[in-house]
DNA sequence: ACTACGTCCTGCGAGC
DNA sequence: TGCTCGCAGGACGTAG
């Protein structure tokens, strides 16, 4: 499941492959959710940005191919145009071929004339690494809702970029219990500290790849050896010792510790 | 308006 | 061993 740190990754690597360079054909798989992959041809990139989890390529006509990698979305260059999990492909002016792959087919890729952005991207909350993420904002806008702490990380209004990996990392870090709905200012200061801290370690070690997540150079991440919480069902707290539980919180696989993260 | 839950999609692992 | 079946989850649609 790519989140922040695994598409900052991907940008990363893309950006020098792209910039400056033009697409002279491509195709896509007939879904809606991919279609529009096609309709860049003839077109450069002049930048390749990322919001939450959004990549952003712009393009120098003024719009925007925006692709959200979904569960298991994979931006490779010189993919093999056989590979049966293949949902588009770009052909540069240098000949190089730009292969998205995706075998759950949860990504979307969707073109946008500047800045008329729909649903989710729209409402995007801030970015957790820039200065815009202050824990006033984030004291606000969580108190405007009344959902479950963690549902509410996971629907990227208070904060863009964080899914449940990272949402179960930060809430550990933080001591709150993930189903809570109200946070005092102190543990939401906590946590805004925790989601900054598990995010940019996460992007210092290049994501974290459980399954599916590969780079570009179709490397895996390294931070799955820092994660303390998520994925760690029955293995003992690191803190306390304790049994880490598995629940389900909003029909999403939650990890947590029942001594440190206390309803 | 707001919250909760179902849906999409496919590979994998548990269980018979 | 080989098969079936349920689970995993981000964003969005729908229902209450």
């Amino acid at each position: 499941m790519p989140e922040l740190p695994e598409v900052e990754s991907i940008r990363r690597q893309l950006k020098p492959l792209l910039v400056g360079r033009y697409v002279t054909e491509s195709n896509s798989h007939p879904s809606d959710k991919f279609i529009a992959a096609r309709e860049i041809v003839g077109l450069g990139f002049e930048a390749v940005l990322r919001r939450g989890k959004y990549l952003l390529f712009i393009l120098d006509n003024g719009s925007e191919m925006i692709i959200h990698l979904g569960m298991t979305g994979q931006l490779i260059p010189g993919l093999d145009l056989s590979d049966p999990h293949l949902r588009a492909w770009w052909k540069l002016d240098n000949d190089v071929i730009l292969g998205y792959r995706d075998v759950r087919r949860f990504g979307r890729i969707r073109i946008y004339s500047s800045g008329e952005y729909e649903g989710t991207l729209k409402n995007l909350g801030p970015e957790p690494l820039s200065d815009d993420f202050t824990v006033d904002q984030f004291y606000d806008s969580l108190k405007r809702s009344n959902r479950k702490i963690k549902t509410q990380l996971l629907s990227q209004l208070p904060v863009a970029g964080v899914g449940n990996i990272y949402a179960d990392e930060a809430c550990f870090h933080a001591g709150i219990y993930p189903g809570v709905r109200k946070l005092t200012r102190a543990k939401t200061a906590e946590l805004h500290h925790s989601i900054r801290k598990v995010l940019s370690r996460a992007v210092e070690n290049g994501g974290t790849t459980l399954r599916d997540y590969v780079n570009v150079d179709g490397e895996q991440g390294n931070n799955q050896h820092y994660l303390v919480c998520y994925g760690r069902d029955g293995e003992p707290c690191i803190n306390c010792g304790e049994e880490l539980r598995r629940t389900i919180i909003d029909g999403r696989g939650t990890t947590f510790c029942r001594s440190c993260q206390r309803r």
